[in-house]
DNA sequence: CAAAATATGGAGACAGTCTCCACTTGTCAA
DNA sequence: TTGACAAGTGGAGACTGTCTCCATATTTTG
């Protein structure tokens, strides 16, 4: 599912200078460029464009593809090593100061949650998967409780994604953070 | 600031109709339909509608600035009559119901939450108020904790209403308020 | 009732998106 | 090597939706 058809030695390329010049626009904050100059910008035709990316949200997803999926080994690596609620605190922690760093990658993960259709949300879809092992895990240890799906959380990641260009972003995100990891230790009334 | 200018009668009429015919595709979920078209629809010629509406958020917000209204109505009503926490609790749910029961204002709070630019997020600056309100008020009382603001609960507001064409939507949505109340009562450590 | 102020509508300028296909480039078997 | 087939290219131009502009119409006012 990956992948299956390999590329053309100048296809690759293409795909390459395309993803090559997106980052370095996201990094410098532009994502609004028509998308027909972009391909001039990267030196290839607009079809070409066209074929490599249908649209603005392939192309994110292919530039921060890499990033997420670090950020998502990331949090196994802390699953394997701490108790699984700190782990997923630590994650979430770390998951907001990177978006705040990050601003490219807080607007795709903001477009990529938005978008549930098709493969686009493969991105989401990673991030959903650790954070559900993180808090199976952490539920069964009895240190949160386990009334809550990984949806919730990542509803709560959603608006901080999307939140992402507010001045006050970083502190109101982590009290968000804050807000969840409380509610989640808070276990469940047992009525 | 809410007005200033006595509209001439034949202009408010057009102003009404753009709004009722608006809020009646709304309710069929017909969001994208062109602009130009649904002038046409209104009966009315393009220049008027953007005269009146320069711009799609703003028709939104128009349609449902009373319903909103309403809702804040609510929670201050609710916060006359119970204890602050409770009050807090109470408003929340039965917005997410609410939410869940009207997809447009959902979708228009999203947009409008995203939208911190000038006087368009009024529908957005209104429930941070009430929710401000009875945040304090709870925290004053002691039932909640005073370290997070209202900002946060309203990241997580946006993270719902942004979710609103999830198929199990109502669930998560209500699973995410649930983190929130229990976060906010899970008094902060005092470390 | 005339003049001034206000509002109208819709043609058309404009900006972006995306398709299409004649042509170029790469691959592979002989 | 080379020929022939597959794969990929690029960019002109069709298309779609947004928004402006202003001659004309309607209201209001004195």
């Amino acid at each position: 599912m990956t992948d299956a058809k390999p590329l053309r030695a100048d296809a690759r390329r293409n795909r390459e200078a395309l993803i090559a010049k997106a980052r370095e626009l996201f990094a410098k904050n532009c994502f609004n460029l028509r998308f027909d100059d972009f391909a001039k910008l990267a030196g290839v035709g607009t079809g070409t464009l066209y074929r490599h990316f249908p649209t603005r949200e392939a192309l994110a997803e292919a530039v921060y593809r890499e990033e997420l999926a670090a950020l998502c080994d990331r949090a196994r690596e802390l699953h394997a090593t701490l108790p699984a609620d700190e782990a997923l605190e630590s994650f979430l922690r770390d998951f907001v100061a990177h978006l705040h760093a990050h601003q490219g990658l807080a607007r795709t993960l903001a477009t990529l949650m938005a978008t549930h259709s098709d493969t686009m949300a493969e991105g989401a879809q990673a991030l959903h998967q650790v954070i559900a092992d993180l808090l199976a895990s952490a539920a069964e240890a009895g240190t949160v409780r386990d009334d809550v799906s990984a949806d919730a959380v990542m509803i709560a990641l959603h608006g901080i994604s999307a939140t992402h260009d507010h001045p006050s972003y970083r502190s109101h995100a982590d009290q968000v953070i804050t807000l969840v990891l409380a509610g989640l230790r808070h276990t469940a009334p047992t009525d």
